[in-house]
DNA sequence: CTGCCGTATGATATCGCTATCAACAAGCGC
DNA sequence: GCGCTTGTTGATAGCGATATCATACGGCAG
């Protein structure tokens, strides 16, 4: 039996390059310069392979390139949630970024578990990823370890660390929410309770940055924290108003942890007849588009998602093509917005 | 120079199976097969292969699999936006139903371009996944050309198809938008209008439900529609309200083509004193979770999008493994949810 | 006209893994 | 005890691309 292209006993039936030179009447090595560095080749070889390209369908086999070239040309994302808009924009400025790069974008959802972040980093870690973007500055010890051994270029999302050497860009979680709750101070308020879900690393740091300016104030009291562990929602947001209203019934203003609790909490007292802000001031953190336009209109802190997705791509990119980036924590602050609701 | 696996000229410096092998004292194929297919292999080497995998800390390389085996393990989704809660719910679907089988799942985001996403597709075939998700029904010819070249199973989400060869899951979109056109009519609505934007697939057939309803009861009248290509968001919702009150003054509810979009005109109404339902009805389509919270509640379609997604991915699992699915049309239905907006 | 050099092309050897088949040992029926 | 099946393990040959080095070919200085 003749042996052809065709009939290799393992071959998977795709077009390969070595079929697009054949046709060109080159060799493979031509072929696959002509594609991949335009430039080293002469033009009249070029468009031979080009038009080969096109009669026969050729698809690149990114598999094979990855092991020839020791280059994976994947970044992977890890966000905690995709349900929540936050992360999608922080994933819309990631790929703006990396438009024009021609990687390919490993996108992983942690669901805000350290164990699925560990397994997720795992499976990553098999395609051999030019970088990762990871969000958070906290990580288990064996995420760190594996990300160490790795030498996969890390840069961390959403907060700003101590620790110079990591790679980050985010704004200050503890800055913002310390800035929101003297905000409502300065405005008069003395019970500024505080509801958190998920209590995931940002809502704590949000709550430590609450704790201080109280503290500072001389307005602490844990009465007028409500935490719970659960996913934040609308429906939370709802109960926890009137978690808040019965620990702490002399309660003046609110602070949400986030947007989709302040909505909830709104809904919740509308329902009840409490007047927003007269009788209760609600503000909320993050600056959803629904937050602008529901009546009263949401007191929030706007946070720059959709640019610390673009810059931290462009950071990460840098590093991997060797450059020394011009700093290695990038703050790109938030923003207070002053609106009815308090 | 001695050549050891440590110092030949291409390696890439990871941990790779051969050096487990050795370390194990068994050939290279012995210790694939011990973690591969663990039963295939005795008791006694498997925990010496599964030991020395711990102690060099070895990393599969998904590449290189890939190669080998011509599979790549590799599922691409495409979804028209990751912003949309929609999306992100089929998505959740997805990787909830592909948990424990070791896919990876490529997610594309084609921003309701098919431009986009035929280069999507493009790129994503070089990975030769195992299979594809695709949102909506119509894809360009190209594109059409393309997946039937590549023989890569597809299912396709969101929407009823009438060619039975197509494998689908999902719902009518022409019945529920005629279901939600019927129930205003049915509630002695005269002049319904419609708001539409995005003007992807999905919103012309929920329109073409609505022109038909409104026919069938001879209330049609063009001036009764406002279509527009941006985006839905909620500021669109509320200048698209404006925009069909002046349009059709006399109107007496309208039906927008998502919730976003009447989330914006409530908010819209409220701020105009139009008392919404008395003077003016308005529903949206798709239940987001804030449409059962806000004031007043919003009348809404409520579409199965998990388990759009979770359905989807297991019949694609199943016709990647070759079998033979029970049926090639999955119609998952719709539920409309009367509350206090209409 | 010779020889050197830079450039365009090609031949070959991997990249890290698995498919495939050969080799071998053990168990079994006759 | 012989041949045969069954079950493990290993040797070898790819998978489809690129890195690397060799070769061929002009052009140009001497």
């Amino acid at each position: 039996m003749i042996k052809t292209a065709a009939n290799k006993s393992r071959a998977s039936g795709r077009i390969t390059l070595a079929m697009v030179a054949e046709r060109a009447g080159v060799a493979t090595m031509t072929a696959s310069r002509a594609i991949t560095q335009p430039d080293m080749v002469s033009q009249a070889l070029r468009d031979r392979v080009d038009q080969a390209v096109v009669e026969l369908g050729y698809v690149p086999n990114r598999a094979a390139r990855a092991l020839a070239s020791s280059q994976s040309k994947v970044i992977a994302v890890l966000v905690p949630s995709l349900s929540n808009a936050v992360f999608t924009e922080v994933l819309a400025g990631i790929q703006d970024a990396l438009d024009a790069d021609d990687y390919q974008i490993l996108i992983g959802n942690t669901r805000y578990s350290d164990k699925e972040e560990e397994k997720l980093i795992g499976t990553y870690l098999q395609s051999n990823p030019d970088g990762m973007l990871l969000s958070g500055l906290s990580h288990s010890a064996r995420v760190q370890q594996i990300l160490t051994n790795s030498r996969v270029p890390v840069v961390s999302m959403m907060d700003m660390s101590t620790d110079t050497t990591q790679l980050t860009v985010g704004f200050s979680q503890v800055q913002a929410g310390h800035a929101m709750t003297h905000y409502l101070i300065e405005k008069g308020h003395q019970r500024i309770g505080f509801i958190g879900a998920q209590l995931d690393e940002r809502t704590l740091r949000r709550a430590e940055g609450y704790r201080q300016a109280m503290r500072e104030a001389s307005l602490a009291d844990s009465k007028l924290e409500v935490m719970v562990g659960e996913p934040s929602t609308i429906a939370l947001g709802a109960e926890l108003l009137g978690r808040m209203l019965a620990q702490a019934p002399d309660c003046d203003a609110i602070f949400c942890c986030n947007d989709d609790l302040a909505h909830g909490a709104i809904y919740q007292a509308q329902r009840r007849g409490i007047a927003v802000p007269s009788q209760l001031a609600i503000c909320g953190f993050n600056d959803l588009p629904a937050s602008a336009w529901m009546n009263p209109s949401l007191t929030t802190v706007a946070t720059p998602r959709y640019r610390i997705g673009y810059e931290a791509a462009r950071l990460l990119r840098a590093v991997i093509k060797g450059e020394q980036p011009a700093s290695r924590q990038i703050d790109l602050g938030f923003t207070l917005m002053a609106r009815e609701s308090a």
